[in-house]
RNA sequence: GGGUAGGUGGCCGAGUGGCUAAAGGCGGCAGACUGUAAAUCUGUUCUCAUUUGAGUACGAUGGUUCGAAUCCAUCCCUGCCCA
């Protein structure tokens, strides 16, 4: 089974209570909380928080490494099934909702990296040229394709030429391919929502939190330790603390543009689980036992157990 | 008290007589999303009717004009300078 949230603060007790009552353990599905020296900006949860449920996916990146989505699903899943090998249920816990889709419509990813350099190329074109004509390129490679991408969305305009060119295959191709694959698991999926207004001040609150517990502290060790720090500093918290600490901002408006884009993110995480048909929502502000309860009997009913 | 700059939609801010329900930005809301995803991008944003439409709106009141956010008068408020 698995369960998705996109509240930042409650899934993780949540998750680890359910865990000890199923004999389950977790496997993280958070983009940022993959990566080492980053546990206050992201509330990685700590040890004593886990109470003794093991956790999967966390903290096993290095932050200057590359790390995407294929990469998450092949390993996530490793974890799944080692977890299944030991009679334990395997509970998905986290906000990123790529990373649950890989995992839950079984995407497959060609094996072929990033060609770093030739995304480089790629971006030095689109300043140079003007991304007009990547995107006119891209749209003669894969008209199906661009008809859904904007002619600003560079990244996306980039990828579907990356994958041209390293696969010889056109994005739309590619996509049918990656479906080809039968659903291995059995799942459920829940997720946690509150009114808007309350949502909101939790997350405020949790920002607060961070700051108190250190998160400043945190971030100036964290690019002490890795001066190439990369896609970790997209995470929200971090990149916004390197820019105050450039004096680029003050504290007060650093701590309000972190809870903003907070906001906002559990905002887009909303969106993209709102589409999801088969999600069973669960009241956020109920008690622990309370959702507990209406997810073993939803279990229960359809005598879905394994994954 | 004198001088001066200004008061525009949730906020910032453009606009000096008709093409203005008013550029742009921010914020909000909604959406998209297959290898950077806590990223990236899109739409929408006075009210009501929702096809054309109607009403209300640019500090307040009154005036000029066929027509005003834009011109005039008075008043209120704010910043700066001099007393």
């Amino acid at each position: 089974m698995l369960y998705a949230d996109q509240q930042l603060h409650g899934k993780t007790s949540l998750s680890i209570s359910l865990a000890q009552k199923i004999d389950g353990e977790i496997v993280s599905c958070d983009s940022m909380q993959i990566y080492k020296d980053m546990n206050i900006g992201t509330a990685t949860p700590t040890q004593e928080e886990m109470r003794g449920i093991k956790h999967y996916m966390i903290n096993c990146v290095d932050p200057e490494e590359r790390f995407s989505v294929s990469d998450y699903k092949r390993q996530a899943e490793k974890s799944i099934e080692e977890i299944l090998k030991k009679d334990k249920i395997p509970i998905v816990v986290g906000g990123t909702g790529l990373y649950l889709n890989s995992l839950v419509d079984e995407i497959e990813y060609p094996e072929i990296g990033i060609d770093e350099d030739y995304r480089i190329k790629l971006n030095n074109r689109a300043e140079k040229e003007g991304l007009g004509k990547l995107y006119d390129e891209a749209y003669q490679i894969d008209p199906e394709a661009m008809e859904k991408i904007s002619q600003n969305d560079k990244k996306r305009i980039i990828r579907v030429l990356e994958i041209y060119y390293q696969t010889g295959k056109t994005k739309t191709q590619q996509e049918i391919l990656s479906r080809k694959n039968e659903v291995r698991f059995d799942y459920y999926i829940f997720g946690l929502n509150m009114e808007r207004t309350v949502l909101y001040e939790r997350i405020n609150k949790r920002v607060d939190i961070m700051i108190e517990q250190g998160l400043i502290e945190e971030v100036k060790e964290l690019v002490k330790k890795h001066p190439k720090i990369k896609t970790a500093m997209q995470s929200i918290g971090y990149k916004e603390t390197v820019e105050y600490l450039e004096n680029k901002m003050t504290k007060e408006e650093m701590i309000e543009k972190i809870k903003q884009e907070s906001r906002r993110y559990a905002k887009r995480q909303l969106t993209w689980f709102r589409k999801r048909n088969e999600m069973i929502w669960l009241n956020g502000l109920e008690s622990h036992e309370e959702n507990i309860r209406i997810i073993l009997e939803t279990i229960k009913k359809e005598k879905c157990k394994e994954v």
